[in-house]
DNA sequence: GAGCAACTTGGACATGCGTACAAACAAGTG
DNA sequence: CACTTGTTTGTACGCATGTCCAAGTTGCTC
């Protein structure tokens, strides 16, 4: 038949992220993802020599594309703050309604074997740059706890826009939009010190002193200490 | 040989467990648990009649001594927000450095085949429940941003918890508690209104809006055109 | 020390897996 | 039309899997 060789490419990969993400790496078969594309097991190895071949394949479009995205999103403004939330956005806009490759490579990196991770983690360590920068630049703009530990953060961050897949349905009320924009929002509380509101700069110190107890678990008490003192004229 | 059926069925459940983890679950034969546990794949079979049956009862006694620690946990202390705290501690510990089962039981949560899964929701739902609840106290005690969807910040909280799993390794100079308690300061700064320093309804309110913005990107707008108006003395 | 229940053993089974490959086929080129 | 190149087909191989079971072994009980 030889109908169209791109297009069935297409329809292999396709296929496969979908039954990657939805049942898992291991208990995926060639056959399934042959029978989800609807063409013979022999046609995918054509393409791709082995399983893995095809799971590294996949992978490296899935990094890209997000990749891409997030750079052409950050690029439309030039708040760092505002960079994090719309840098969020694309995260989980591609990681819950775009390629289900993504979901596998963020959830089941830990899984993959030592090769494949190897061929695929100079990607991935591109895509966290782009986020380490992101927060860097938040950082540096001072609109940060000061003195945060930014990989833990974007750890941090990182973990928080995952984790959605794991729960999120797209029968859900909520758009994903809306779910990435409160995640940020819930997010950016945490981190932001509200500067234009409150810049007391001890106020800070002491948020940073209960974010990391174990530094100094005084810090935050001789703050409340000093406030005793001068009970009742703190706030707007 | 007959040595010690219970301490058998130990050695059976721990290396399931971290195959299991280690490799997911599809990829994880019996014969590789047996081989483990140092015995032949029909003791296992003896106890557990199907791979499933296996994982279940993993699972249902992970859950449940998970639940037993954070209900001993939270027991020690009245405050609602430091319940939180502790409840995280325990999570993370028991995810990162105990049961193995637990890791599998939040991660793979949805690639388990619907019956296992069904087998298994009263407990997780028991869990979360307590999860909940402590939520709850923390809103009821007024120290939370008000209005907060609530199910949301729970599994805003359980995906930051559980997310640290996908990155931590146990060579990490941190200690788990002092993950924990940063993960739970980062997640406490963002959702407290930190009322104790600045009780401000206004300024906590603006806060929820930025929270929610599809349902009024004004309100901020119109708190920040109000501060305006009062430039200059807002903080202590 | 006989009997018994609990447990282990070693081997077998059907099934489904990843992969390989010769043959068939389709479309383009001259 | 013949020839080439790219692709699909159908079938096959060897292997590992989950599960099963009859026979053997152990420690306990009376």
């Amino acid at each position: 038949m030889n109908k169209n060789s791109e297009e069935n490419t297409e329809a292999i990969l396709a296929a496969a992220a979908a039954l990657f993400r939805q049942k898992g790496i291991a208990a995926t078969t060639i056959r399934a993802i042959a029978r989800e594309a609807d063409m013979l097991p022999g046609s995918i190895t054509y393409r791709y020599a082995t399983k893995d071949d095809l799971l590294v394949a996949l992978m490296r479009r899935a990094v890209e594309k997000v990749r891409d995205g997030v750079e052409r999103m950050i690029a439309e403004t030039d708040d760092p703050v505002e960079r994090l939330r719309l840098a969020m956005r694309v995260h989980m806009r591609v990681l819950l309604d775009g390629d289900d490759a993504f979901h596998v490579l963020m959830l089941d990196w830990g899984r993959l074997s030592e090769k494949t991770r190897d061929a695929l983690s100079k990607e991935r360590a591109r895509y966290e740059q782009i986020w380490d920068s992101v927060i860097q630049g938040a950082a540096a703009s001072g609109r940060l706890v000061p003195g945060l530990d930014l990989t833990l953060l974007r750890r941090f961050a990182f973990g928080v826009g995952n984790s959605v897949a794991l729960w999120y349905q797209p029968d859900d009320p909520r758009s994903i939009d809306e779910i990435a924009d409160a995640y940020a929002a819930l997010l950016g509380l945490g981190a932001l010190a509200h500067d234009a509101r409150h810049p007391d700069p001890t106020y800070a110190y002491a948020r940073l002193s209960a974010l990391y107890p174990w530094e100094s678990e005084r810090k935050l008490a001789r703050f409340e200490a000093e406030k005793e003192k001068t009970k009742g004229d703190q706030d707007a």
